[in-house]
DNA sequence: ACAATAAACGCAACTTTGTTGCATTTTCCA
DNA sequence: TGGAAAATGCAACAAAGTTGCGTTTATTGT
């Protein structure tokens, strides 16, 4: 299971130029196998103890990947970035959910038309950015 | 000028039930008088001379008003809160836009309805946290 | 007007998240 | 397989925000 994730994994970066390293393997098959988008923090506790990777290493790695286009960043109101891997869905821009009790965060499908956003004169629209909260099902 | 917020900020407080000090009616004045939702450190910068506040009496401050419901918080990507004094306009949730080149943070009117949002089977909506970036008249 | 007291304040120290510079190690490919 | 480029690790730093605690101040009741 872990194993075809860091199959996966490994592809997928040297598909994009990169060097195959264990740290970035490593990162983005726990990303890869996480339904949810999780922190810097959590990534480090799941890696293996086979894998010890410096906080830097971490930060780094993500912030390539990030570049990458292979996984994203989710902003917070705790002031803490979250990161889920690319999938399909992903392609497009997407909003997400966040757990208000646990803290948990999920990608959602949609986002609301562009249009609806009338800004005042002068104001050129880029993107939106979207968290819906609530509680998930464990936390309701 | 000055003045008139500066009386409007200390009849707030007080109709709230909390002591008005230098510090809660200065730092509520500059918000009354802020188009935009500032953060911390420019609140700091606007204090004037006479009304040296130590950073912790400033948060705490602004926890306090946002408590009181006199003022309220915007999330941001920087990982800084920004705080913008309440108007009519903003008894009700709303959305904020945020300028990609200068930071400046201004509020918005309108926010999507809540059952565009379907969650996943279990979950709760609470409330829309929402961000239009973009560039502001300025830095178009 | 004034004293008592609860609320604010200021200081110092700490925490968390993230960043930078630089020397060392590793990957990859010619 | 050996050398250049890329990635890593370490140490130090930075910004935002928090906590504990002793001191000051605004309010309230007399």
């Amino acid at each position: 299971m872990t194993i075809d994730f860091r199959n996966a994994a490994e592809e997928l970066i040297q598909h994009n130029g990169g060097r195959a390293t264990a740290g970035r393997i490593g990162i983005l098959a726990i990303l890869l196998a996480e339904q949810h988008a999780i922190t810097h923090r959590e990534i480090e506790h799941r890696l293996p103890e086979s894998l010890p990777l410096d906080r830097v290493t971490l930060y780094r790695a993500l912030e390539w990947l990030v570049e990458k286009n292979l996984i994203h960043k989710v902003t917070s109101d705790d002031r803490v970035w979250r990161y889920h891997a690319n999938r399909e869905v992903h392609a497009h821009r997407h909003a997400h959910f966040k757990c208000t009790r646990c803290a948990q965060v999920i990608c959602l499908d949609d986002l609301p038309e562009k249009r609806n956003w009338h800004l005042p004169a002068g104001y050129r629209f880029q993107e939106i950015e979207l968290t819906v909260k609530g509680l998930c099902a464990d936390c309701c």
